[in-house]
RNA sequence: CGGGGUGUAGCGCAGUCGGCUAGCGCGCAGCGUUUGGGACGCUGAGGCCGGAGGUUCGAGUCCUCUCACCCCGACCA
């Protein structure tokens, strides 16, 4: 390709609205192009790349087993009525209407369709398993786009699901895909480790996230360096702090003059905050939940959503917390009747908490677990924190940042009951099909191997999924010498199946390899009359600093022998 | 959805006590000189100042409404 005719202009200057750095380099490097709120475009070098990264996504699910194939962006909205997921996903379903007024959605993902489409092909447990996937645009309107392609709203992702007769081989099908995944993260040259997460709107038991450790990343990861254990945060469980034992003290009222706050309480009172209760109000599904939690502890809102099986989680408005009755700012369990009260296991990890008295400006002490009050509900609904110990090996837990780049779940039965997809066992029995689904985003990738590899000048491509594997910098044009030997040597490699951008441009060197830099294509041959004096060109890898001179009649070879092998084996 | 911010040339920005042909840098086009780590000179093209309404002799600038985009939070396979 000639770097003349790239449909891609670099710059210098950035919108200063892109904060993130692969956001940064996509923009200067001319991959993408922004069209509204977390819709792209995506320009040839950002083609070639997504490209090259669905084709080993692909290669890894064809060696696993799966079958490609293609369904409709266009779902009735009656599917989604009948799985019942229509209400979990929300607002994030974009919805059309078409000429007749029939409803449609644009598909956020495909379980729906799939399990429509698989109970009429598959029938008897000899049919199974199955694993249909495909590479396709999905559309999610999120409420907050952000980071370039780390959350966008139109986006390409691989959705695989498998269809099994059992649990076991739910589980086997599971293991295929997790292996799967690791062999694409590697051959696309991205560092992840594999978590445990939550299985939000999608559903299911078991699932676990890819996450690729960058700066930027959204998500909160709580590991274990000793024992390796790592979960997302808002799944990952912990040891929580141990209080000193202390014999149980006769309540006690106490005057707290406008504290309300745990920090103001704890302060004016000289305790700890560990050493207090907090309460916290939630409307679950349009019912006022208050919960308790001690008040060194935050509330886990995807654990307390869980546990109280609801769909719609939020904070409670004031108002709706002061028509219940409660006193927001001295609120306590006690006493409290027909609310539902849920509490955290960290309530019974301690005695003699300061509480909230329900009456403005006093607090209550002595307030033990359950001889002044009781709850709903007693559960883990807390919000693990690095400095807390691991639940398998008692480490100290640490947090990190990542991105999602790969979530893979087991969902069970519930959607084959839903949708109506079962199979006749070796007895003519009926029964649901086990499914499992496992989803990859080819352009949150693409971003996030940025995000991992690249330095201050720019890109650093891994050889698998550069756009081009070359950078041909040719010096002086002018000089027939470097124009005769760079247009030779660039249909030499061409011909060999190396891919070559070709810097066909009358340009300064400063200005030639910086752009080079920024481009960050694993492998650079400049081309002068310097080099020419000795028959040669200078080879330099991206990643690496150093130079090396090739004999003109040697670069082709050598180039090969790098290229090639990596190219064709994965 | 709550809080904050920004919309002026392809990109980054200035101009806003209302006033004349709306500027600067980068980029783009032409010519010339240069050039092993983002060169320089000259010439030139390019603007419904986000949109609508209003105030005024006069609006990029003031008022009202609106739209878009970004950031923090909420939310999020």
């Amino acid at each position: 390709m000639l770097l003349s005719k790239l449909i891609s202009k670099t710059q210098k200057e950035v919108p200063a609205e892109a904060d993130t750095i692969s956001h940064r380099l996509m923009i200067r490097t001319g991959m993408i192009r922004q069209l509204s709120a977390g819709v792209y475009s995506y320009l040839p070098l950002a083609h070639r790349c997504l490209k090259k990264i669905e084709n080993i996504i692909r290669d890894e699910m064809d060696k696993a087993g799966g079958q490609e194939v293609t369904m409709p962006v266009l779902q009735p909205r009656e599917l989604w009525d009948k799985s019942g997921r229509g209400e979990a996903f929300g607002k994030i379903l974009f919805d059309v209407t078409d000429r007749k007024e029939r409803r449609l959605v644009l598909g956020p993902t495909h379980e729906e369709v799939i399990t429509d489409l698989i109970s009429f092909f598959v029938k008897s447990y000899r049919d199974l398993p199955v694993m249909p996937y495909q590479i396709q645009t999905k559309f999610r309107d999120e409420p907050r786009p952000r980071g370039g392609l780390i959350r966008v709203r139109e986006f390409t992702m691989k959705d695989l699901y498998s269809f099994d007769t059992d649990e076991e081989g739910l589980n086997r099908s599971y293991d295929k895909m997790r292996q799967a995944y690791q062999n694409i993260y590697r051959r696309a040259g991205l560092p992840v480790i594999m978590i445990e997460a939550d299985s939000g709107a999608i559903g299911g038991k078991d699932s676990s996230e890819f996450m690729a450790i960058v700066e930027c990343g959204e998500d909160v990861i709580i590991h274990c360096e000793k024992c390796g254990y790592a979960a997302n945060a808002e799944k990952a469980k912990s040891i929580k702090t141990k209080q000193p034992y202390q014999v149980a003290l006769p309540v006690e009222e106490v005057a707290t003059p406008g504290k309300k706050s745990i920090e103001e309480v704890a302060a004016y009172l000289n305790t700890p905050s560990s050493q207090t209760l907090k309460a916290v109000f939630y409307v679950a599904d349009g019912e006022l939940v208050f919960v308790a939690i001690r008040g060194d502890i935050e509330v886990n809102e995807v654990k307390l959503k869980n546990a109280l099986k609801a769909t719609d989680l939020r904070l409670a408005l004031t108002d709706e917390v002061k028509n219940a009755g409660i006193v927001a700012g001295s609120a306590s369990p006690i006493g409290l009747k027909e609310v539902k009260v849920i509490a955290d296991e960290s309530v019974t990890m301690g005695s003699n908490f300061i509480a909230g008295a329900n009456k403005p400006d006093y607090h209550l002490k002595n307030v033990n677990y359950p001889r002044d009050f009781t709850a709903t509900m007693i559960t883990d609904i807390a919000l693990a924190q690095a400095g807390e110990s691991c639940i398998k090996c008692d480490a100290e837990l640490k947090s990190i940042r990542g991105i999602e780049v790969g979530h893979i779940f087991k969902l069970g039965t519930f959607l084959a009951e839903k949708m109506g997809a079962f199979y006749t066992d070796t007895e003519g029995k009926s029964h649901p099909i086990v499914m499992g689904c496992y989803g990859i985003g080819a352009g949150r990738l693409l971003a996030s191997i940025i995000e991992a590899s690249h330095d201050e000048k720019g890109i650093i491509w891994p050889l698998s999924v550069a756009p081009y594997e070359v950078y041909l910098c040719p010096l002086f044009l002018e000089d027939d010498r470097v124009a005769k030997a760079s247009q030779d040597l660039y249909k030499k490699l061409c011909d060999a199946g190396i891919e070559v951008l070709y810097d066909d441009r009358n340009e300064s060197p400063g200005f030639k390899f910086n752009d080079a830099d920024l481009l960050g294509l694993p492998l650079r041959i400049t081309i002068s009359p310097r080099t020419l004096e000795r028959d040669s060109v200078e080879l330099k890898w991206r990643s690496e600093k150093k130079t090396e001179i090739v004999p003109l009649e040697e670069i082709v070879d050598k180039v090969k022998n790098i290229v090639l092998p990596a190219k064709n084996s994965p």
